[in-house]
DNA sequence: ACCCGATCGTTCGGGCCCTAACTATCTCCG
DNA sequence: CGGAGATAGTTAGGGCCCGAACGATCGGGT
């Protein structure tokens, strides 16, 4: 899906296994590439900035989502983030223990939840963030290649 | 990080943060349009497509590689799917506790493990990949949309 | 004032995902 | 031949991830 092999090499073994189908080996290559990219950017970010935080990318997401808007509700940050409010709210949970956000119910609709940085969470994010901003200028300087198969 | 924001809005919410940084927003948004695109096809595809045959997209890409290459090491598999050879032990059980893989110690090098599909996994992937690939193809018609911010 | 449907966040269960540690195997080289 | 180092796959542990089900809350219509 997103391997070492080429475009040809790959049609050609599809085209062995399911010959007689009329197929879209662009679109194969465009989502394969996608998702090749996707992950390289992510693991390399991960490994080169966030593991030495001790934060995860959704961690990391979470906070900035958080952090750029001053506060935000719960559900903001999930369709911001793009992942589910299940995920969100076990993130949430684990950031909370960490000292990095809080938790507090909305005044004005009981059944909302906002979120906030602690001190020591926008502390975290300051030091934090140009360093994340530097590796993403680094890494989109030959994004290029890493979506040619 | 890959919301419903605009990038000039997003992009005024960083300089109130950190106005005295110097930030490549450009590549701020490369890598969140990237993400957003990445998790927007994957989620549509597992919907539509893999999760009516209770696959998750992992097992999917597993199935897919040993399908194409008719046998593949554990090794290969892990590279060509781009996850960890931990992530692959685990899905490799589940999907032979499935009947749609098996596992056998290559003859050659007692180290390798050998995997191929079942009869039941052949089947599975010659009616389902058709499907797939109609699916990223009608993604793919609007793919850029997706990516614009 | 009261119900009804919609919405929000949490919890639960199952599965993916990674790093680190471990065992087994192979290969190289003396 | 025999050990040292490299390599393969598995396992352990912690965390993310989702859909479904749940209790709490809100809003509109009567």
């Amino acid at each position: 899906m997103a391997g070492p092999h080429t475009l040809a090499e790959t049609e050609r073994q599809v085209a062995d296994r399911i010959g007689d189908l009329t197929l879209d080996y662009e679109a194969m290559a465009v989502v394969s590439n996608l998702f090749r990219a996707a992950n390289a950017v992510r693991n390399h970010l991960e490994r080169s900035v966030l593991a030495p935080a001790d934060l995860t990318w959704t961690a990391f997401v979470v906070l900035w989502v958080v952090w750029i808007w001053d506060r935000a509700e719960t559900r903001t940050i999930a369709a911001e983030g793009g992942f589910s409010k299940a995920t969100l709210s076990g993130v949430l949970t684990t950031l909370e223990s960490r000292g990095l956000v809080e938790r507090s119910r909305s005044e004005t609709d009981g059944r909302l939840v906002d979120v906030t940085l602690t001190p020591a969470g926008t502390k975290l994010m300051r030091s934090l963030f140009p360093k994340f901003n530097a590796e993403e200028r680094a890494i989109t300087r030959h994004v290029d290649d890493l979506g040619s198969a």
